[in-house]
DNA sequence: AGCAGCAACATTGGATACAATCAATATGGT
DNA sequence: ACCATATTGATTGTATCCAATGTTGCTGCT
């Protein structure tokens, strides 16, 4: 029933023209097309530190290493050029490249903006089912911190296996805000920020101390707080802060790791 | 409180390592490399409307359009797939993709926000010759938009001419703002925020009415006489209006215009 | 010994070839 | 006539090939 066209001008309709919003939510793209499989699994060597920063990777390498022809190599390059993950030059490939302090600091301004619009949009529509996700969330957060802190007492290794519950629990909290706030553009760029260096940063950088991690705890507790009363104002201040504050942690642990701090151009 | 300074100690660099904001501009990146200038052209092909939203890119047409081969047609979709402007079927190709209302209010919400960010960054650290370009940017902005005014009386034709000028002295004014905030991530992810819809909507939208021209120029003044004036909360308030407002129109010029509505959601 | 220039090698860039998949039409059965 | 299925054609996906470019190590000269 679809068919009527007028002769110039374009039906009105529910033509499944697909909606800009559709767009990869960079962070979980799991691989059902290959060239997105192999950009999800290089940039998470890349993250994971396999590839550091600086080095170049090359095409028959990473070829040979997922058993695939250079073509869709190439193609995945391409995606984590645009992502800014890498950079290509021109005849040489392409090199992982390496955050610095004013690229950390920039990302997490941004980023703290973000989230603090995100959580003004949210306070108005989040539903009592989101609230008490965020609480649950919290609640485990609270736990694995507590882990991670007496694990490091005795034995450094043991809290290796919960810092992926601690992230998770991190990104859900922080994603039913986003989710709340029913922008869906903003998820994508948020996401897009996170991408990278933002991570496992964080990761590197709160978790060597246990005062941080325990200030984070409470920085969510007082977001919590504030978006259970629905109070937009507060909620933003307390979010932007927990951002900007989790900024000048990384940027701190980035200098103080010292090295691949900063580079020129 | 705005204690994130940058560009005074650009911090002694020893490794030549490359940095994460060294990111590809999206908007100006002139061709020196074959699949960049590609995905140029094909983008700006897809915003000027020669390929419509929903149809499909055959890459061999494409192809032979540009005189080259499919594998640099196929990286550059992939690239154009990355920044949201096409999307990738499977075994179908690529196809462009449609703004409908929604994303358009999302988009706009968003970019609101941080070139709120940026402007009130800027407010600090702007300097005489910045604010003096925006001068002109304004001028040539406000004296185009009485050209095109006086020529939709006569002509139809003759303001077509203008319309580049017109999009180029909006964004001298806007890109003023942008680097004076001095945060080179913002700066990109406005940018991509840009590439796609904002682009040829707005510009749609705003030069079928002379008196939401005038209404534009009206808000430049307004935020022109506030950065002046290094009044950081007035600038904010007049840039964010300004963005939301034009969100706004785009938002309404897309409805009228019917077609695709929405499908999202 | 040190440096310039050159030659051999390695790697990327683009074109082509072939296989896999999807869309459209044709075909046969009910 | 209609629906299900098979076949064909078109298009994408991956691999391979060749050319262009960059890098490295050698040679010979000062």
């Amino acid at each position: 029933m679809r068919k009527l066209r007028k002769l110039s001008t374009p039906e009105p309709d529910d033509t499944g023209l697909p909606s800009v919003a559709t767009l990869s939510g960079s962070i979980a793209t799991s691989a059902e097309q290959l060239v997105a499989s192999l950009a999800d699994r290089i940039s998470a060597k890349i993250v994971a530190g396999e590839y550091p920063p600086g080095s170049r990777l090359r095409q028959e390498a990473l070829a040979e290493e997922f058993s695939v022809s250079r073509t869709p190599i190439r193609e995945a390059l391409r995606q984590l050029e645009v992502k800014g993950v890498i950079q290509h030059r021109p005849n040489q490939g392409a090199i992982v490249l390496a955050p610095n302090a004013p690229d950390i600091r920039d990302a997490y301004q941004v980023r703290a903006e973000l989230e603090g619009l995100a959580i003004s949009l949210a306070v108005e529509w989040i539903t009592d089912e989101q609230i008490e996700r965020m609480r649950r969330a919290q609640k485990r957060f609270a736990k694995i911190v507590d882990t991670l802190i007496a694990a490091r007492k005795s034995n450094a290794k043991t809290h290796l296996k919960d810092v992926p519950n601690w992230v998770e629990s991190n990104d859900e909290f922080h994603g039913v805000v986003i989710e709340a706030s029913g922008n869906r553009r903003l998820k994508q760029v948020i996401q897009d920020l996170h991408l990278g260096f933002t991570r496992n940063i964080m990761l590197s950088a709160l978790t060597m101390d246990g005062r941080r991690m325990r200030e984070n705890v409470a920085q969510h507790e007082a977001i919590l707080s504030a978006i259970s009363r629905h109070d937009a104002i507060e909620a933003r201040k307390a979010m932007t802060h927990h951002i900007l504050r989790s900024g000048e942690l990384a940027v701190w642990w980035l200098e103080s790791q010292g090295r691949l701090g900063a580079s020129g151009r």
